[in-house]
This record gives structure tokens, sequence and C-alpha cells, in this order.
DNA sequence: TTTGGTTTTTGACAATTATCAAAAGCCCGG
DNA sequence: CCGGGCTTTTGATAATTGTCAAAAACCAAA
């Protein structure tokens, strides 16, 4: 939990009692490797926190399963379009290494926006960040192709190749397992 | 300038107090076909509101103009990157029909969040929408099909078809234009 | 240390998309 | 109504990436 309240002071330093609130509404979970923290059809009704672990957010696609994004320690965690819409997940929430996790509801979170003005800027601030996080992403998803992509991957994540299957990477990456292996060959 | 309060309250609707003091806050602009909101290098000082009209932003890469986005009447555009981080713009934003817009600065916009608790959740809202809006571009750019990315702009945006030239669609859709060409021979 | 299962690599081939060049179509100003 | 410039289409070919199948490497449990 110490970690949640360093990571946010970060973000937008909170004042004592609003950082009191906050630490009372967070949960703690612990999941072992494989289980899911959400699953397709669901409401995902929860921000997390990753304290410590790695998990993965995939589709089904057509029979496959397509990983498009990774959490690591200190990310905000949800199924975001779920969370935020409150229809249902289309996407799965699984874990890569065991993991303790710290969990808010929406109706919570809600309800703090309305008593400290300053975490609803906490989160409008983590917004920001996540959203210029994803631009990048999309950029390099639409306009480079794959060995860029994986040298950017290889420069800005490198922890990501360390503690992920190849195969989760590639789809991360947008490419197929075996392109990304002739890739990597060819460093 | 109604339209302006009019979008507003359809994300969230404010006090007449806030209201007024954001009417206050935002300037007119009108540009005319082909010149530019911003050029790269520079730093993106303002968020903008197109009342009227058409624009789009792209990159430089490799001596081709690259079109990533556009934006259309009651959009908010600035170049989010830039505007948040203050660094340097590394994209254009350029009018691609005579337009109307109303711009706020970032300093403003600051002083009004902290004015008003109300204003700075309604943006926590607009980027709550426009994140999920980018998320859904990211995965079709990173796992949709040139046909099929094509066919989801016919469903979700036809609008876009009937103001903007095929070559800006093309890489708004990251393909070439003679790719777009054989795919809307097809239909 | 062996073994069975999973992950990764390699090979051959197919599909998709890009590139370059040229032709055709379209639109606006005179 | 015409001409010139810009946009869009078409054709031929090349590059990139995907798919399927099999081999190799790796790894964890007995």
């Amino acid at each position: 939990m110490q970690q949640l309240i360093a990571h946010i002071n970060k973000y937008h330093p909170l004042g004592d009692e609003a950082q009191n609130t906050l630490h009372d509404c967070f949960e703690q979970i612990t999941l072992s490797k494989n289980e899911y923290l959400l699953t397709e059809g669901r409401v995902c009704r929860h921000l997390y926190f990753l304290e410590k672990g790695a998990l993965r957010g995939y589709y089904n696609m057509d029979g496959k399963e397509v990983t498009h994004w990774f959490g690591f320690e200190e990310d905000f965690v949800t199924s975001f379009y779920s969370f935020i819409t409150g229809s249902m997940a289309v996407e799965n929430i699984q874990l890569i290494e065991g993991s303790i996790l710290w969990a808010i509801s929406k109706e919570r979170l809600t309800a703090l926006f309305n008593q400290y003005h300053e975490i609803e800027r906490l989160v409008r601030i983590a917004y920001e960040k996540y959203y210029i996080r994803l631009e990048e992403r999309f950029v390099n998803a639409q306009f480079k192709n794959a060995t860029e992509r994986y040298e950017n991957l290889l420069q800005q994540t490198p922890h990501i190749l360390e503690r992920v299957p190849l195969g989760f990477i590639a789809s991360y990456l947008g490419i197929s397992q075996e392109t990304l292996s002739r890739i990597r060959s060819k460093f």
C-alpha cells in the first residue's frame, strides 16, 4: 500500500486527509499466475493498482488470443471501456505472474471525486499520462513496420522482453510470433 | 459559442457561474482552408473547440505527410502531447475547410480548474471519452486489415469520406492511397 | 536426470500491402 | 466551354508479413 501512496504522490501530491481517506478505500487482492482479474462478458467495476507482478489484457479474435497491453509494477489497471461505460468487457485480464493488487470500486472512486477535488485532479492528470502513452502506441501501430516496433520496444520497455513469453509480445506488437522470431534473429 | 456551451452541457452540465466564466475565457478564431493552427516545432499552448469546419493533424515522416486524425464540428482539438507536456509539437494542424474555432489557453484552463471543481470534472469526463475513442482506433490499427479498417470507417464515420481527400484518408487508415483506391473499387 | 509439455525457431509458400509509373477523372478559373 | 493542375485509379512488380508444419530448445516436475 505504501507503494500506491508513493506512486500517487509522484503524480500529484495529496493532502493528509485525502490521502488517508483514499488509503481506506482500497482493498488488497492477491492472485496467482494464470488466474483472471476479469473475463469477457462481465462488467469491470474496479480500478486496480498493481503493486507487484505482471498481467495482460487480451481479446479473443477469431479463435486467437490477442494480447494488446501489459501491466507491471506501479501501473493502474482496468478494462477501461467497460469501467467507464459500465458495459460488458470484451477483453480478459489474466495474470502473467503471481501479483499483489489494490482495488477500488467505481462507486467509491466517484464518491472520492465528490469529496475531494484534489483526487479528481489526480485522476485527471493520470488520464493525461495514459492518453499520451496510448497515443504513442497508436502511432507505432499505424505507421511503423514490424522491425521498428520491435526496436521501439527494446528501447522503451525492454523489461517486457524479460518477463513475458514471446507469443504475447508478438500480438502486443501486432505481428505474428514467427515474424517476431525472425526479427529477433537479426539482432 | 452557443454550440460550445451546448456541447459541454451534453458532457457534464455546468452551473451558471461556471458556465459564464468559461464563456468569457474562450476567444474566437477564424481560419481559412490550408492555413495552420499549429506547425511542428512550436508548443501548442491552447485547446480549441471546433464550431464549424474541418482540419487534420499530420506528421512529416521521411518526406511524406502522414495524417493521423481529423477534427470536425464539436470536436475539441489540440496537439495533445505538446499541450500537456509543454514540449515542442511534432505534428502540424492544418485546416481542411474554412473554420470557426474557439480557443482557451492552458493557463486559463488551469485557472478554471482551480476555481471550479466542476470544470475539472468536465475535462476529466471528456478525457474518458477521448481515451475510449483512441483505444478503438488503436485496436483497429493494430489488429484489423486494410479492408476491415475501411469498412469500419464507412460504418462509424462516413462523413469523413465526404469531406476529406482520399489521400488524407489513406494515411488516416494507415494504408497507401493506391490500396485504398483498390479497396473502394470492391464495394 | 529423464520426460512430457510448452515455447521458440526455421522453412516453404501464400496473402497482403507498398511502390513506382502512367493514365484517367475531376474541378475551378478564365 | 476549355485547359491546367490536382486527385484518383489502374497496372506491373517488389517487399513485407502471415500461415502452416515441423524441428529444436527450453523448462519444470517426477
